[in-house]
DNA sequence: TGTTTATATGAATATCAATCATATCGAGCT
DNA sequence: AGCTCGATATGATTGATATTCATATAAACA
C-alpha cells in the first residue's frame, strides 16, 4: 500500500481503536474482526513508514504520528458526515415524523440527551416520545401510532424491520454493607430470601427474572418502583436488592452508598434494539436516527459494547 | 455498496472529473481507464442513490448532490494532504512533538528564552508547555501525556533516560535591614519564628523545606504566591523569609531593595535534570533540545555550574 | 506458574476495483 | 436519414487486497 491510498477507513479505523481503547473492542465496533483490524492497522503504518500506536502501554497510547493521524480523523469525519447528511435529505427530503416508544424505563436517561443532538441535525423532524408501559410496543408500529420502537426484543414480524443499539450489563445493586457484598459476583441462590425491587412491569420483561432467577427456580418477592431513584432508594435503605443497567447506576456509585455487582460470573448482559416498519427504514432521517443513537450512546454511556445478536 | 462506504477515492473522483472536465480526462489524471472511472462514478451514484453529474450537458455539469460532495472534497482532500506532509516530516525526523512538563516554576524564566533560540533551529518541531502543577512529572513520560521533563529529580525508571542540566544555588531572600542580614550565611535555626514564601507546591518538593529545616526540625509557617514578583514584593514589605534560585534573584538585586544570603556556609545547591523516554532520547530533535537548552542557560543564567550528580 | 486476555501473523478465501473488449449515445456533417 | 467521431456505459474477466480462519505470541492476572 502507497501512502497516496490512505482512506476514510483508515482514519475511521484509528478513531475506533483508540475511542475503544484497543484492537479488540474497536474490532467489534467496526463489525470486524481482531484479525481485520490488526492487519489493517499494520499495512497502514507500513504505508506510512511510522507506527501509530504504542503497543506496549497500556491502556494503548498514541505515537505523535497517531495523533496527528486522529486530529485529521477528528477533523475531516465529521465533515463527511455532515455532507452525507446533506446527501440524504437532498434524497428523501428533510422533514418527517417519529413517534417514539420506549419499552426499558432507563432509557429515557440516554434517549433525552440523544434526541437532542437529534434535532439539530434534523429540525424538520417532529420528534414524539409515547408515554405509559405498553404492553406489544412493536404492535404500535403495525397499527400506525408509534413509528419507532426500542426495545429489547428481535421476534421477527412481517413488516418490521429490527437494528441492533448496544448490549449493556445488569448489575446487581446492593449497600456496601450487604453480606452479598463480600461476594465477586452473585449466583442465583444469592437472591432466594430478598425482596426484588423493580420497575413495575410484568415478571416476563425482566431479564433478572425471566433469565436466572426462574430457570433456577427462585422466585423471590417483588416490590415495585417507579423511578430509578427511588429504585436506588429502597436498596440504600435495606428494603432489598434491584438489578439495573450498569450505565444507569454508575453515577451513584461514585458516592458509595451504594454497590453493585456481576450476575453470574460473566455478567447478565441485554441488548437494545430499534424496531420499524420496513417500508420506514430506508427513509434517510429514520436511519440516522438510528445512527445518531448508537453514536451517542457509545460516547456517553459506561460499560456497553455492540450488540452481538443478529437482528 | 452502502452510503457508508464512501471513500476518499471517491472524492478525488469526483475532484479530478469536474477539473478535468469530463471522465475520460480524469482517468487520465488518475492513472486509470476511462472505464474504471465510468464504473467507479456508477457505484457512488448508486450508492448514494442520486445523480452526481448532469450526463447529457456538455461541458459536463454537476447536479446539486454532486456540487455538495464537491464542497466536502475540498474541505476534506487539503486537510488530509497536510496531514499526510505532517507525518512525511515526522518519517525523516526534522519533526516531531515535544510536549514539555516542568517542575520548578522558576524554570520559565530561562525556559521560554531557550524555546525560542530553539524553535529557529527546529521550525517543524512543535512545542508544547504542560500548565499546572504535575504530581508526578515523570509518570506523564510513561503515559505518553508529555514528551520531555524537566525535574529535580533523577530516580531511575524503567524506559525513562535522564541526562543533566545545571546546578544551580538557593539563596535566602530577605530585606537588606532585616536582622538576619547581617549574617554572611544562614543557618537553620535562622528560619524559625519567620514565614516563609513560597511558590505553592507540597513542602517535599521544597530543597530548603526537605533538605535544611526538615532535617533541623523546623517547621516554619508558609505562605504562597503564585508569581515570583509576588514572593519578592511579599518578602520586601517583611512578610518573610524565601528562597529562590540564584538567577532568578539577580535582577532584583541590584535594585537593592532586597538582599540574598547563602543557605549555610556551602550554599544549598541544587540540580535540575532532563527526562525523556530511553525510545526518544536518540531522536537528533530530542537531543538537540537538551543541548540547546543548555548552551542557552550557561550564557544567560549567573551563577549556575555544571551538575555533579550523575545521572 | 498456570490461566486468561489481547495482539500478531501466515495461508486461504471472499470481495471489490480495474481492465479489456465492446456496446451505446449524442453531436456534427453531408 | 444515414454516417462518423469522440465520449460514456457496461458485461465478463482479471487482478488486487481486505477479511477471515486458525494459529502463534505476548502481556496481564491471580
Amino acid at each position: 500500500m502507497n501512502i497516496n491510498h490512505i482512506e476514510l477507513r483508515h482514519l475511521r479505523l484509528l478513531q475506533a481503536v483508540t475511542e475503544a481503547g484497543g484492537l479488540t473492542a474497536a474490532a467489534e465496533r467496526l463489525h470486524l474482526t481482531q484479525s481485520a483490524v490488526s492487519h489493517q492497522l499494520k499495512a497502514l503504518e507500513d504505508a506510512l513508514g511510522l507506527q501509530l500506536i504504542e503497543r506496549a502501554t497500556r491502556p494503548l497510547g498514541l505515537t505523535a504520528a497517531g495523533r496527528r493521524l486522529l486530529t485529521l480523523a477528528h477533523a475531516a469525519l465529521p465533515q463527511v458526515d455532515s455532507a452525507l447528511r446533506d446527501l440524504a435529505k437532498l434524497k428523501d427530503g428533510d422533514a418527517g415524523e417519529l413517534r417514539i416508544a420506549v419499552e426499558c424505563h432507563t432509557c429515557y436517561d440516554w434517549l433525552m440527551p440523544a434526541m437532542d443532538s437529534y434535532r439539530d441535525v434534523w429540525p424538520g423532524v417532529e420528534l414524539d416520545l409515547l408515554g405509559g408501559f405498553q404492553a406489544d410496543p412493536v404492535g404500535l408500529l403495525l397499527d400506525g401510532r408509534a413509528d419507532l420502537v426500542i426495545t429489547s426484543e428481535t421476534v421477527p414480524r412481517a413488516g418490521i424491520a429490527y437494528a441492533p443499539l448496544f448490549g449493556f450489563e445488569m448489575l446487581a445493586l446492593l449497600t456496601p454493607d450487604h453480606p452479598l457484598a463480600a461476594k465477586k459476583w452473585l449466583l442465583p441462590a444469592d437472591f432466594a430470601g430478598h425482596t426484588l425491587i423493580t420497575y413495575p412491569v410484568p415478571e416476563d420483561r425482566l431479564d433478572l427474572i425471566r433469565r436466572v432467577l426462574a430457570p433456577a427456580g427462585i422466585k423471590p418477592a417483588r416490590r415495585e418502583a417507579q423511578l430509578t431513584v427511588a429504585i436506588l432508594q429502597l436498596v440504600a435503605s435495606r428494603r432489598g436488592l434491584a438489578a439495573l443497567p450498569a450505565w444507569a447506576v454508575a453515577p451513584y456509585l461514585e458516592r458509595g452508598y451504594i454497590a453493585a455487582r456481576r450476575i453470574g460470573k460473566h455478567g447478565l448482559w441485554a441488548e437494545l434494539h430499534v424496531a420499524v416498519r420496513e417500508a420506514d427504514a430506508a427513509r434517510a432521517y429514520v436511519a440516522d436516527f438510528i445512527e445518531t443513537v448508537k453514536r451517542d450512546s457509545f460516547a456517553r454511556l459506561p460499560g456497553i459494547r455492540p450488540a452481538i445478536i443478529a437482528p
